[in-house]
DNA sequence: CTCCCTGGCGCC
DNA sequence: AAAGGGCGCCAGGGAG
């Protein structure tokens, strides 16, 4: 497979390398900027690996001149992961300009100030830096699994512009509407609803208190004390254990107040445009490797909203999520047989109870989460004997990992992706002073919570590697199933961990169905080869998102 | 005024 | 006696 490696110089001119199989430049040419949407369409149908220091640098200008690319190296990305990850010897990746690429952040076409003059980007040296990122993965221990981490990521990363180019349909006047059943129509700028100002004298009539702001945490709770309520924080959850008059109104309040501040009218206004919602995706934003986004809260978007995410006429929604992703995770890469076999039922809970393991379905679903969070007390805590027993494998993984990361070393993903290091007082090396401002207690405690981490990063963190690969490779199945521009053909436009939304003209949504299920059982079978565990999905063509669960 | 932290809560 | 992982975002409120 060719390589072709895209770097800027001044603001006008796009240098182009042909590189051969082992990195050297072996054919230069220069491509005016304008051109090059042009240049890359014509060289596409050689299918090449188009290597960049960052895709948010690059691709969304491709795609707003209505150009896709099938594969790409994200530099700035498989840095990322390189220079964490166990697999990597850090000296084949050290260079003269590290320091930049660690700093390297993406651009957003929502602030594009720094962009393109004065980008920090313009400092570094791709060429060197893919060299040594070749030299790194080629000498790892584990290059495969590196090499298809590197990959996986940077198909993520294709995925997330495209997301943003196409965006998520969503119908404004649907989500007016709710909004305005649920709490009245749109109130003047900074007042309340009439829905949720008609709460305010109920819950200051049952409290006594006529001059309280319910907004405010500090002043509500106070007005709680006095009134006599047991509650030392205002969480919805602490209200409800509570017989009080108060406690209707109030929790009733919450609900709608919280709806109103996160995906009111303003939410509106700020983030859908043309028809669509249209977020930041941060592929490797978080340190497990999952995604995050900025921007309209993309990966919380509530249920009561979804009604308004409509796919547009003529086409359907595909809606696609994989049951019980971590534990099914969890039994591939520890090899647990066991756990594999319960695995094999389209609800792993309910494999574990049909196979005598635990008594309930309920019961099952909380050890496992516990196991995998590191819950130590309470019902959870209580299973975990009986879950060794029966799973030694998959929780002896889970284990290892928490007591690792209590002896502060970095534990990793199936496929490389490492843990940092720790930085609490807690973590100072044996011989060395401890912070003198932590107790022991303290240190103890925090200690076990670095365990909880790292035990539930192996875990997330594979997680999120089945993931991408799903999305990478469901991604050019998609493609292959149209024609025409990207956004005429069935295409992804939302992904939250471990469910995608791809939207498709509405007669090849059987077709995509089929293809989502082609792509997950690939995934499987790139991180855990033959080894038998199943990742079966719920998979809905539907009109509206909200009609998907 | 801006900056930053916290409580609270939505999602997985 | 609702403990236990990862996020983003909002409003309130204190600090500078």
């Amino acid at each position: 497979m060719s390589r072709v490696l895209l770097t800027r110089r001044g603001p006008d001119v796009v240098v182009v390398r042909d590189l051969s199989a082992d990195g050297r430049t072996v054919g230069l040419t220069e491509v005016p900027a304008g051109s090059l949407p042009r240049f890359v369409a014509g060289r596409e149908p050689a299918r090449p690996r188009w290597v960049w220091d960052d895709t948010t640098r690059w691709y969304p200008q491709l795609l707003a001149a209505g150009v896709r690319v099938e594969r790409c190296t994200d530099l700035r990305l498989a840095h990322a992961v390189l220079r964490r990850s166990p697999f990597a010897d850090p000296a084949l990746l050290t260079g003269p300009d590290t320091a930049g690429w660690d700093a390297l952040e993406p651009v957003s076409a929502a602030e594009p100030a720094l962009f393109p003059l004065d980008d920090p980007a313009d400092g570094l040296d791709p060429a060197a830096e893919h060299e040594r990122q070749q030299a790194t993965v080629a000498a790892s221990p584990q290059r495969a699994r590196l090499g298809l981490l590197l990959a996986a990521e940077s198909g993520g990363a294709l995925v997330a512009a495209e997301m943003t180019h196409a965006g998520m349909p969503w119908r404004a006047d649907v989500h007016d509407r709710l909004l305005t059943e649920l709490m009245g129509p749109r109130p003047v700028r900074g007042a309340r609803p009439a829905g949720l100002e008609r709460l305010v004298p109920a819950v200051r009539a049952a409290l006594g208190a006529p001059d309280l702001n319910p907004d405010s945490p500090p002043d509500l709770l106070r007005a709680l004390q006095t009134a006599g309520l047991p509650v030392a924080d205002t969480r919805s959850w602490t209200l409800e254990q509570v017989d009080h008059p108060v406690v209707g109104p109030l929790l009733e309040y919450k609900r709608l107040s919280r709806l109103l501040a996160a995906n009111g009218w303003a939410w509106l206004d700020a983030w859908v445009a043309d028809g669509r919602f249209r977020p930041t995706w941060l592929p490797g934003g978080v340190v497990t490797g999952r995604w995050a986004s900025s921007g309209g809260g993309a990966l919380s978007v509530p249920a009561p909203v979804r009604p308004a995410a409509r796919a547009d006429d003529g086409w359907l929604f595909v809606v696609a999520d994989v049951a019980q992703l971590e534990p099914r995770v969890l039994a591939g890469m520890s090899g647990d047989t066991a756990m594999a076999e319960a695995a094999r039922a389209a609800d792993l809970y309910q494999g574990m109870v049909d196979s005598g393991a635990v008594a309930t379905r309920a019961e099952a679903k909380i050890g496992m989460l516990g196991a995998m969070y590191g819950a130590t007390r309470g019902e959870s805590g209580r299973m975990m004997p009986g879950l060794t027993r029966r799973y030694p494998r998959a929780i002896g993984l889970v284990e290892e990992a928490a007591r690792a990361g209590e002896r502060g070393e970095v534990v990793h993903t199936l496929l490389g992706r490492g843990s940092p290091l720790p930085t609490g007082a807690w973590a100072v090396p044996a011989g060395e002073e401890p912070d003198g401002g932590l107790s022991a207690e303290d240190r103890g405690r925090e200690r076990r919570s670095w365990g909880r981490f790292t035990r539930n990063f192996v875990v997330q963190g594979t997680g999120a590697e089945w993931a991408l690969c799903w999305l990478a490779d469901l991604r050019n199945r998609l493609w292959r199933l149209g024609s025409g521009e990207l956004t005429s053909r069935p295409h992804l436009v939302f992904f939250v961990h471990d469910e995608v939304v791809v939207h498709t003209p509405a007669e090849l949504a059987d077709e995509v169905g089929a293809v989502v299920r082609t792509a997950a059982a690939e995934a499987g079978r790139l991180l855990f080869g033959s080894f038998p565990v199943d990742f079966p999905l719920d998979v809905a063509a539907v009109g509206s998102w909200a009609d998907a669960h």
